[in-house]
DNA sequence: TACCAGGTGGGAA
DNA sequence: TTCCCACATGGT
């Protein structure tokens, strides 16, 4: 099975994530710019679970607000406070604030590369993809623990980020729906059933494995 | 109790 | 280059 074939089987069976997921009507009220919540969610996802990072994202909303000049302007020991339920709270803490000191606005981001991203600290691979892809609609593939655990077992397919990320982006078409949903796809899908131990008697897509885990 | 979750950076080998 | 470890909270 093609990856456009397995995409495609993943969108029947789940429907569509529309991810990014962002608050619009709380940007609308308060006038902020959603892609900032993004670029924030982004830097608080990293190695968490999103429902962690949901609980720190409403602790921002209700006590703060959900824009780079708010980590800017807020102390270092608030921003931690805000954020602690998200985990590495001191770590995260430093690179929000590190990264609305150098850009204050969406806006000022509208044109930068991917190795400008990557040279801010805290910004790696996956976060500078994702910000790329799901803030600024660029073309560049995501590839996180769901995504190199999904290729390999569907595709037998092993290799470092930039291998993997080349492989989706030479075998999918230009699309920027289709990034954008085959990566939510693909968290979802490992999320709930191809996880670290599979539960592929409930998985409607067992048959196209690669890798045989149902063994 | 142990493992996992929408990673990154620094240091050792 | 690659591997290992620290970073931390919350769910299963």
């Amino acid at each position: 099975m093609s990856l456009i074939e397995l995409y495609e089987s993943l969108l029947r069976l789940y429907g569509p994530q529309g991810w990014w997921p962002v608050d619009s009507k709380y940007h609308i009220l308060k006038g902020t710019d959603p892609r900032e919540e993004i670029i924030i969610g982004a830097i608080l996802t990293q190695n968490t679970s999103w429902k962690n990072v949901e609980r720190a994202l409403n602790n921002i909303k209700e006590q703060g607000e959900l824009s780079l000049r708010f980590f800017k302007l807020a102390s270092l020991d608030f921003i931690k406070e805000l954020i602690k339920p998200a985990g590495f709270y001191n770590q995260k803490a430093h690179r929000l604030k590190e990264f609305a000191s150098i850009f204050q606005s969406a806006r000022e981001l509208e044109n930068i590369s991917r190795e400008e991203l990557l040279r801010l600290p805290g910004i790696g691979q996956e976060t500078a993809d994702c910000i790329l892809l799901y803030a600024f609609g660029k073309l560049s593939f995501v590839i996180d623990k769901y995504t190199s655990r999904f290729i390999y077992r569907y595709r037998g397919i092993k290799g470092k980020y930039s291998t993997l990320k080349d492989f989706f982006e030479r075998e999918l078409p230009k699309d920027l729906e289709v990034y954008k949903e085959f990566h939510a796809l693909i968290d979802y899908h490992g999320k709930y059933f191809c996880k670290s131990a599979p539960l592929c008697g409930a998985c409607e897509l067992k048959d196209c494995l690669k890798v045989d885990l149902c063994a």
